[in-house]
RNA sequence: GCGCCCGUAGCUCAGCCCGGAUAGAGCAACGGACUUCUAAUCCGUAGGCCACAGGUUCGAAUCCUGUCGGGCGCACCA
């Protein structure tokens, strides 16, 4: 915005525009060099004074931490460097603390006191929390943005389901987790690209074939015993409804092999068709849907060839084998099999070598809680590839237990009596599942239980934070006409609640970074959470509309920058901020 | 047998990476707050050998070792 106002009127006012920019600028970068660094420094400094007159004796400069307190009552922020340091200076912690407190100079700092074991505590001036209040408006949507990632590619690939039925709620944890964490990352400044791998290539491809054809047959009158090994769904029977649409009878004159072909490509057709429907509608769209069968005409073997150089790949019992344990794989592994076909992990192998070959500086998958074994191996693909094998970041979520009222759901694949991701979302809404789906750690096993997510009342944390966002529109719709424009004074927002507010909505970028770091999705929950309640402590304390005008206009102030921080973590959740509720 | 995840309040879970002050939420229980910008809210009370046993440390829910319990894996399946 700025930089276009700099142009179109550069000759006229080009200096003041400069300044204005400028000013902006500094105000930026001071928050987000953020209070604790500079906190930190001040602490740094008061040492190293020390050191000069020579009260103390050190020869480096230890690391200095400063921490957010649990209890209020110490502070805003505290330090326990007086405690790390005391051993090594050989001298007692409180006395220690005593002297950098002597010999700290920091402005912003409005009290500071000695606590327990030898903590130091700080309250800090309120001014930042107003400054910070002025960024999140001139920021708006981008506030929150850091540049941890300093630009970084990541490519992040998630649910990669097998077109061969429709996602059910196994997925759904996982294609949030992952959309929601290619969000994150994109805040704290990386460069994200989301890719879904369709394994439409391979034996489970000619089972679906198979299933399908069976169906067919059985429509057109066959007595049909289904065979143990092949998907037994309802689905099944509506693709061969489908495809008897289509088709009618003319299938069965088709040599076996024929049909099966036919009918495979029709059901993926289909099943792709709807997966993709499924996450659209479910707010989850991708970059990239690459394709298995891209890799079967020579990519893979030009990647087994590149290991053959290497000499990680050798010949035993009529297969070919991938020297996995050279890079600590508990065994070595087939990858095409004595009957010359590819197993799956080379077609993996060529699809890593791919993605390696797009230049991604991190490759992040997240897989299913049963998948783990497969880590191991697939480390060993990257180092065999002469890459770091961090490159390759695997995130496994734990599994979904779906309940009703308390009750386990029963899900069983070889029945076909699974969930689906659609029903469940049909059902509980889309913003309610998102929000269960990653409101627990990923390392978590995560209870799902329908009826609480249904429940729109004081249980369910959904609600409790659209509600916050609720509540201020409903206060901005009634703010009085007669109010004037002019600029509010901030400094007229004292009350503790108001405090709390303001530290809750200066804290977004910082937890930005943690979940990025973290890879976490749980935290921006718990942070939207926090930011709810600490909205509705203020609004059940302080009245904003008040026949104080001065202080309205404060606290108005106050609650669009509420908004706009609650906006853009919902939105950062794919979650709907309503206006009524 | 080996590997990964989990074990914290009656229930569901944060906190663990990077050790610090009295271990936190929500639900459930109990008691309060609406003539007000939405009570889908707020305030308070009660509830804990942080699975167990050792070790490291001035200090352990947090780090290390072992044990027990639960989940998930250990294919020429994908």
């Amino acid at each position: 915005m700025f930089n276009i106002i700099k142009i179109s009127c550069w000759k006229r006012c080009s200096i003041n525009i400069y300044k204005l920019w400028g000013r902006f600028f500094v105000l930026v970068k001071n928050l987000q060099a953020k209070v604790e660094d500079r906190l930190i420094n001040h602490i740094k400094e008061s040492i190293e004074k020390a050191v000069k007159n020579g009260e103390i004796e050190l020869e480096e400069i230890p690391e200095v931490n400063v921490e957010v307190p649990r209890e209020k009552e110490h502070g805003d922020y505290a330090t326990n460097i007086a405690l790390a340091a005391a051993g090594e200076i050989g001298m007692n912690p409180r006395q220690l603390a005593e002297i950098i407190v002597n010999n700290l100079s920091a402005p912003e700092v409005e009290d500071v006191s000695i606590a327990g074991p030898g903590f130091i505590n700080f309250k800090m001036s309120s001014r930042w929390l107003y400054d910070n209040l002025e960024l999140i408006q001139k920021l708006g949507k981008d506030y929150g943005k850091v540049d941890y990632g300093k630009g970084k590619k990541v490519q992040i690939e998630f649910v990669s389901a097998n077109p061969t039925g429709p996602l059910h709620v196994g997925h759904s944890r996982g294609a949030v987790v992952g959309d929601v964490l290619a969000s994150i990352l994109k805040t704290a400044g990386f460069k994200v690209e989301k890719e879904y791998y369709i394994n439409d290539a391979g034996n489970q491809m000619d089972i679906i074939g198979k299933s399908t054809l069976l169906r067919y047959r059985e429509i057109l009158g066959e007595e049909i015993e289904m065979p143990e090994n092949v998907y037994a769904g309802e689905y099944v029977k509506e693709i061969a409804e489908e495809l008897y649409e289509e088709y009618g009878d003319s299938l069965l004159a088709k040599d076996e092999n024929k049909a099966i072909e036919i009918c495979r490509e029709f059901a993926y057709k289909k099943m792709l068709k709807n997966i993709k429907r499924d996450l659209k509608e479910f707010g989850i769209e991708f970059d990239t849907w690459f394709s298995e069968r891209d890799l079967h005409d020579g990519k893979i073997k030009s990647a087994v060839e590149m290991l053959r150089d290497k000499g990680f790949i050798y010949e035993k019992e009529g297969a070919l084998w991938f020297k996995s344990t050279a890079f600590g794989d508990d065994k070595d592994r087939v990858i095409i099999k004595s009957d010359n076909s590819p197993t799956y992990l080379a077609a993996d192998i060529a699809y890593h070598l791919d993605k390696l070959e797009r230049g991604f500086d991190k490759l992040i998958n997240i897989w299913g809680a049963d998948h783990h074994g497969y880590i191991p191996r697939m480390k060993a693909v990257i180092e065999a590839f002469g890459y770091d094998r961090d490159t390759l970041e695997v995130i496994i979520v734990q599994m979904v237990t779906l309940l009703r009222r308390g009750k386990k759901m029963p899900m069983s694949k070889r029945a076909g009596s699974f969930v689906t991701m659609r029903e469940v979302n049909k059902e509980v809404g889309t913003d309610a599942a998102r929000y269960y789906y990653i409101m627990r750690s990923t390392d978590s096993h995560l209870d799902f239980d329908l009826e609480l997510a249904k429940e729109e009342s004081t249980n369910n944390p959904v609600y409790y934070v659209q509600y916050a966002h609720a509540r201020i529109h409903s206060i901005l719709e009634n703010i009085p006409a007669e109010f004037s424009e002019d600029k509010a004074d901030l400094s007229l927002l004292t009350d503790q609640t108001e405090i709390d507010l303001m530290k809750t909505l200066a804290s977004y970028p910082e937890e930005i970074k943690l979940s990025a770091e973290a890879r976490q999705p749980h935290h921006i929950t718990g942070y939207a959470y926090d930011l709810a309640t600490a909205f509705h402590g203020f609004y059940n304390n302080c009245r904003v509309l008040t026949e104080d005008e001065e202080l309205s206009k404060a606290r108005i102030y106050l609650v669009k920058s509420a908004r706009q921080v609650l906006r853009n973590v919902l939105s950062l959740l794919g979650i709907t901020a309503p206006d009524q509720m």
